[in-house]
RNA sequence: GCGCGGGUGGUGAAAUGGCAGACACGCUACUUUGAGGGGGUAGUGGGGGAGACCCUGUGAGAGUUCAAAUCUCUCCCCGCGCACCA
């Protein structure tokens, strides 16, 4: 009786398809349990990550439906996006061709993984009939004045020719080809995000089930913080520059400030300065630059001096004004006040420029504030108050409330809040997007697209030649309309919307799919969401997940729905590297998912990544260890040999039994804990144990097995159980219970140490009384040796599992 | 630079204050009269010892504790994220 996986994989996959057992409705009554997984790219195949994510995603599926609830486990493609573009030029053919091919693939490729979708539910963000929903949220969001255009510099990739949000740009180079980013003006679009700073802030605290990680990792990108916005006048002018700082104790030390390069006073203050044409020049190197300027290690601090000086209003010094590109204008109000003291930046800048500096708090153990000079390194520690006028002597943290309320009071600063949350740009020069939904008009202006005219569809043709913008603008049917409102002619928007615009709600999609009244059904997301587990990758640990909530936020507001967060639990699963690196095509260590299923099929692969390493930590790829997966898999097949002698064995073991009923408790908890690797670990034990027991009836032993294996490897569990003679599929069989009484044990090991150190072990019944155990402990012949009549300075009892004797 | 993780045998890893190395991979020996990534049994952190056993050991160093891989501090290294965030 071979183990035959692809014959068994082949009968198991069409089988679930035939019967429709992971197709679902909402179903009053019934316990929901929705689970999601990050939908993929549709780059053609899939990788380890994928195959990784989506095993996590079906085991605890599986053992969901096995414990009775009504399972939604969606699939599909967040299919816009600029490689199928790329695709078509490179390869003369049309992204949506391109697009669909890869989306096939794909497809096929999960389906022969196994894994539990309602398929019926599929989605793909580059049909119209899911895109016409981004138009309609667009315009939702128009109407509300939190889509809004703006010009502003952004980051411009000569060779895509299309603008990249900060997000997009890695060490100053486009995310997609690399090639070093510029600036551009552009008019772009903007989704104003920061309306819902405040409670996407807030709401964090909600996130009891999100990994800590991640919350914290939103909180410092909404970055709230609390200072004081303070007033420095220019000299010889009635100019004044805003500086915002959270460390306003610091204010005595201020010893220059620095101006941001694109900061409006700059022209104004460098001009018919000796300073001026030297100011200019670094300026507009520093324009041409990236916004995205991440400090490598050599980077030196490059800034100018303006010939301008501005006085620092506590103590009316003159202090010099200067440029450097360390400053963003993006942040704060594109100034700050340096101190180089206590602030390492500005430490190594004034090192470099040498500027003054002046100490105002003294670290708690140094005495010298004088000397400022043979600083090594800013000290950016709480201390005492010195060199600060009236507030000397406070400890800093006391200082900064006093000091901000003063500020306040004499009209020095303002204390503020300040955000580091920006609006999010969306606006693409790219086709294969969501066109976004505005006509121009010159006698009206912008109009928005009624919406029974939406979709706004893609133009069939267009040229791809990647260059000159999007190729939307060169297609005369789609930018030429007649104005709605005017009806004289006007065209059209060529930008699309960036991609996450079209996954920050494919959750909500998933719960009716196919509904054409509105985005979703709300009696059916009233239903499924929120998502009870989400499960993906940590990269999305800000943006995509930052977006949802926002989305979530809006539709909240519309009173289409009526919670605040999408996804309650959320799991953010580790990479997949070989050799210690992230597998990826330019290193050439892909390892392909489906030349491990031809080989040993797709249980085995399923088994051997739940069990090479818990899901959120990296696992290192080791072929070895996929002999090991596929060895148990066959250990656990063969016991179908043995449980056909059934019959003739006599009474079941008890140490079996045991066994069996702890293996499914601690597998259980383990499961609910995503702590695949032992749960599985734990089921090895229980079949070794069998395997020592395989003369007596082992009928229970494997039926739970089988039970307890089928969340990793279903295709084997459901043939297994079959063949033992059910008819049920194994995901509407109960999840196993244990039985609490049979856990527990006549007898413990306690272990015996003195000084800490492990000297012997003792058995005795489970209830033993301390004195008892005691007594029977210091009777030990070797524990007597130990000892050697040094006195007992300490015994300490650890009930059921240490005793440490200290002499 | 900032933020977040992590460092345990030859390998993937268990153990989150109480027996370090569960479960696997690999290796070694034996075994099964049928080879080719078959099954079974035993061994396997390092050092010492014929042996019962002993010493030692979780990146380095210090601390807290009866007891530390686990908690605290300093340092080193690796990975990931980021908008030099004032």
């Amino acid at each position: 009786m071979e183990y035959d996986f692809k014959k068994i994989e082949e009968k198991w996959q069409k089988a679930w398809v035939e019967k429709q057992v992971f197709n679902v409705s909402a179903t009053s009554g019934k316990k929901k349990f929705y689970l999601l997984e990050m939908f993929p790219y549709p780059s053609g195949k899939i990788h380890m990550g994928h195959v990784r994510n989506y095993t996590i995603g079906d085991a605890f599926t599986r053992y969901k439906w096995m414990q009775g609830f009504n399972v939604l486990h969606p699939m599909g493609f967040d299919a816009f996006g600029q490689p199928a573009e790329n695709a078509a030029i490179k390869n003369k053919t049309k992204p949506d061709i391109w697009t669909y091919k890869c989306i096939d693939w794909m497809r096929q490729e999960l389906k022969k993984m196994g894994f539990s979708y309602d398929w019926d539910r599929e989605v793909s963000t580059c049909n119209s009939d899911y895109y016409k929903w981004n138009q309609w949220i667009f315009l939702k969001m128009f109407e509300q004045g939190l889509a809004y255009k703006k010009k502003s510099s952004v980051n411009w990739c000569e060779s895509c020719e299309t603008t990249l949000a900060n997000e997009e740009v890695v060490d100053g180079g486009c995310w997609r080809c690399k090639k070093k980013v510029g600036q551009k003006d552009l008019e772009q679009w903007f989704l104003k995000i920061t309306d819902y700073k405040e409670r996407l802030f807030e709401d964090l605290r909600q996130l009891k089930d999100w990994p800590d990680r991640v919350i914290a990792m939103q909180s410092n990108w909404i970055g709230k913080s609390e200072g004081v916005e303070i007033y420095f006048r220019l000299e010889g002018s009635d100019e004044i520059i805003p500086v915002f700082t959270t460390r306003q104790d610091t204010i005595f030390g201020a010893t220059y400030i620095v101006l941001a390069p694109q900061h409006p006073l700059v022209k104004k203050i460098i001009s018919g300065k000796p300073q001026e044409k030297e100011a200019l020049r670094f300026i507009n190197k520093a324009l041409k630059e990236s916004k995205v300027v991440r400090s490598a290690e050599d980077v030196k601090k490059e800034g100018v001096f303006t010939g301008s000086y501005c006085i620092n209003p506590v103590n009316n010094e003159k202090i010099p004004v200067w440029i450097a590109d360390y400053v963003l204008m993006e942040y704060g109000t594109g100034a700050i006040m340096a101190v180089p003291t206590h602030d390492q930046r500005d430490f190594l800048f004034a090192k470099e420029h040498n500027l003054p500096m002046r100490i105002v708090i003294r670290p708690p153990r140094n005495q010298d504030t004088k000397s400022p000079e043979i600083l090594t390194e800013a000290y950016e520690g709480d201390g005492i108050q010195v060199n600060s006028g009236q507030f000397d002597g406070l400890p800093n943290q006391e200082a900064k409330k006093k000091i901000a309320q003063w500020m306040q009071d004499t009209g020095i600063g303002q204390i503020k809040t300040h955000w580091r949350l920006r609006d999010w740009l969306i606006s693409r020069q790219r086709f294969w997007g969501t066109p976004i939904p505005i006509i121009y008009c010159e006698k009206c202006g912008i109009v928005p697209v009624p919406y029974e005219d939406l979709p706004v569809k893609l133009p069939e043709e267009a040229p791809f030649t990647g260059r000159g913008g999007s190729p939307l603008s060169k297609v005369e049917e789609f930018l030429k309309v007649s104005c709605p409102k005017c009806g004289s002619g006007a065209t059209r928007e060529t930008d699309t919307m960036a991609t996450f615009f079209d996954s920050s709600w494919y959750f909500l999609r998933f719960c009716s799919p196919r509904f054409d009244q509105a985005p979703f059904d709300k009696e059916e997301v009233k239903y499924w969401m929120p998502v009870d587990q989400y499960i993906g990758g940590i990269e999305h640990a800000i943006l995509h997940l930052l977006y949802s909530r926002f989305f979530t936020k809006f539709f909240k507001d519309l009173g289409l729905i009526d919670f605040d967060e999408p996804f309650s639990h959320l799991l953010t699963q580790g990479m997949v590297l070989k050799d210690g690196e992230v597998m990826s095509k330019s290193r050439g260590n892909i390892v392909d998912p489906d030349s491990i299923i031809k080989k040993y099929g797709a249980d085995t692969l399923r088994l051997y990544i739940l069990f090479a390493a818990p899901p959120e930590v990296e696992m290192e790829w080791a072929e070895s260890g996929i002999d090991g997966a596929f060895r148990f898999l066959k250990r656990t097949w063969r016991l179908l040999e043995y449980s056909s002698k059934l019959n003739k064995a006599p009474n079941q073991s008890p140490a079996l039994e045991k066994k069996m009923h702890r293996t499914i408790k601690e597998v259980t908890e383990d499961l609910e804990s995503f702590k695949f690797n032992t749960a599985i670990s734990r089921i090895m034990e229980l079949v070794n144990e069998i395997y020592q027991n395989r003369d007596s009836d082992i009928e229970k032993a494997v039926k739970t097995t089988v039970l307890l294996v089928a969340p990793f490897m279903p295709h084997l569990a459901e043939e297994m159980w079959q063949r033992l003679g059910n008819t049920d599929f194994l995901i509407r069989v109960g999840w196993p219970k244990y039985d609490e009484k049979l856990l527990k044990e006549d007898t413990v090991t306690i272990v015996i140490q003195i000084n800490g150190k492990l000297r012997s072990k003792i058995e005795v019944p489970a209830g033993i009384e301390e004195e008892r155990l005691k007594e029977l402990v210091l009777a030990q012949e070797k524990i007597r040796q130990w000892i050697r009549g040094s006195p007992v300075k300490n015994f300490i009892v650890i009930p059921r599992k240490l005793i440490n004797i200290v002499v």
